[in-house]
DNA sequence: GGTGGTTTTGCACCCGCGTGCAAGAAAAAT
DNA sequence: ATTTTTCTTGCACGCGGGTGCAAAACCACC
């Protein structure tokens, strides 16, 4: 019977026996700012070493109420610029001394229920990453769910018990839009994702208040359904193919790189026309495949490494009053537009 | 003061006392197959929502030594196909009752440390996804370690003391390359990932044996050292740079789409050729960009909902023989080969 | 050698719930 | 009405370790 079943573990008093001290002297010895002998330290790390001791975090958390599980809840993995976020994100946690519970939420619906599985799991916070949660739903859940801490990443969150963490919308739109002007264009289509989340809207809106006050007129806007490349590709060639040729834009303006990516292949693929010959297009995020060379997508970079920090800042209770961060990127200019 | 740090946690006594029973009962109340009158039940619940109770699963795992918790370590967040897996694997395992800890390991070295943790939180099992992870020091790891499981997800794993769930790679490469002949490519360039795994390994030796059985004779094969477009695109240009251009491979013939989706870069826009026009490519893993228009590359279809099932069915203990399941996927035929 | 102060160590109690068993209640059989 | 049988319920004990405090050990110095 090879398989791994009976396996025996070893407990800090085993470790204690060994050692010929007591339990809570071994417990020290893993606790780095406590009073300990070195002495006593090197001859608990020894028993421990020869026993294969390690402490178990999860007796652990339940004793000290703080269980060094931070819950992730993300919807949507096939958007690029959340899975990078993850990937950052559980990185930055680790090294600060937390891992991660990944929750993957189903549907819109999902989200409360997701929480209630991380309070279970006593996590220490709860980042919640992604465009489709809506925040009505999520304070009835908070209300109930009593998170210690729940941090919306990467857009803004109206509701005063959360902390929002992430990039100033409107100065990097406002200045997107200032280099869109620059470069002479002069009738742009915004490709604006789902309605539902309140970033969606900061960058809509900055770009369209931006635009008015600079060209003297209102920009066009599509609303597309989500940030689906596929799905932006289908509605911007719908729209123009409705519409007249001379009143194409000549400039999109996209509210994530992943609706730009769709934009570009409906253009390219679906329209026949250059990018940005015929028509330029931005986007927004920076996302890795930007850069590829079939986009070369002119974009705005947000500083992610930053907006990790803030949250581990965040979990050490540095800014416990700032009710949200703000902070800014940068714009990355390519061949697109 | 709107932070909220004083939670008074509800135990299973407040809900008994409420409900006027014994804690047990209340356990019980919340366990779907134990024995318990269905007045009693209700008035517990009655009680638990009124009082917002749900039950801690920390404190669960802790006595009962099932944490629900698989720890999912992977390393490359870059490749499509591995966050396509989280994703799966984690909502598959969220429907069957498990959480997902996420490891993302920073380097080869980290695999350990990754599985150390896993084990401090007494993770139920640990899921390894990703090439980088070297058998040798998994079996150190593993010895130290003492997980209750170990499982290798999609490639095929050396150790016996691990479970490997995926796709038969040696069948799948076959298939392509037989499609690959029948369509009437003669000059086949084998493009590999890094040397470090196994599934590498299957891959592209079924390819090359394969090839010899069909064509008499032997592939090229070149080396990418990993699973990087970008990385892959480079290597591409630089060796068909320094070829002639009747040593010209007809058909490239990739261990992954991300490899692939570089080396149609390299052709187009490094090289100026057409794909397949004048070169051919395929893929394997069918990622979702896979179908863009783009790329719109012939590749194969990993069963990825039933490798995720075959990962629910071992931790339940339906397959604790059987080392390892090896499953079919299909080929998908696109333009690009 | 005694004193005051500091470091180190040990301990009772608790965290919230699961397990196995035995007592109690209810239903079924006699 | 009494005995079985079956279902429900209660409980002691344990999971592995954290917290605050008090006892013990150590140290320096007079």
């Amino acid at each position: 019977m090879t398989a791994p079943k009976g396996f025996e573990t070893i407990t800090a008093d085993d470790v204690a026996r060994l050692a010929g001290v007591s339990r809570w002297t071994v417990h020290r010895a893993f606790k780095t700012d406590a009073s300990i002998s070195e002495r006593s330290r090197s001859k608990v790390m020894e028993a421990a070493n020869t026993l294969g001791y390690v402490p178990d975090l999860l007796a652990g958390s339940l004793a000290s109420d703080r269980s060094g599980l931070v819950a992730i809840l993300m919807d949507d993995f096939a958007n690029p610029q959340q899975t990078t976020n993850i990937a950052l994100l559980s990185r930055t946690l680790r090294m600060a001394g937390w891992h991660t519970l990944l929750v993957h939420t189903l549907d819109e619906d999902d989200a409360s229920s997701g929480l209630l599985h991380a309070r279970q799991h006593r996590v220490d916070a709860a980042i919640l990453i992604g465009g489709r949660f809506n925040d009505e739903e999520l304070a009835a859940a908070l209300g109930a769910q009593r998170l210690r801490r729940l941090i919306v990443y990467g857009r803004v969150s109206q509701n005063p018990r959360t902390v929002s963490i992430c990039c100033n919308d409107t100065i990097a739109m406002t200045e997107i839009t200032d280099y869109v002007f620059a470069k002479g264009y002069r009738r742009p289509l915004f490709l604006a994702g789902p309605p539902t989340t309140s970033a969606h809207l900061l960058r809509k809106d900055a770009f369209l208040a931006r635009w008015s006050t600079l060209a003297g007129a209102d920009a066009g806007v599509l609303v597309v359904g989500d940030y689906d490349p596929g799905h932006a590709e289908a509605c911007l060639t719908d729209h123009l193919t409705a519409a007249a040729r001379a009143d194409y834009p000549d400039v999109v303006v996209c509210e994530t790189d992943a609706i730009a990516m769709g934009a570009m292949d409906a253009l390219r693929y679906r329209l026949g026309l250059r990018v940005p010959g015929d028509i330029a297009v931005t986007g927004f995020d920076d996302v890795p495949y930007a850069a590829n060379q079939n986009y070369d997508l002119t974009t705005y970079q947000q500083p992610n490494d930053v907006l990790a920090q803030a949250v581990v800042d965040v979990l050490k209770g540095a800014q416990d009053t700032a009710q949200f961060s703000q902070l800014a990127g940068k714009l990355v200019v390519r061949s697109s537009a």
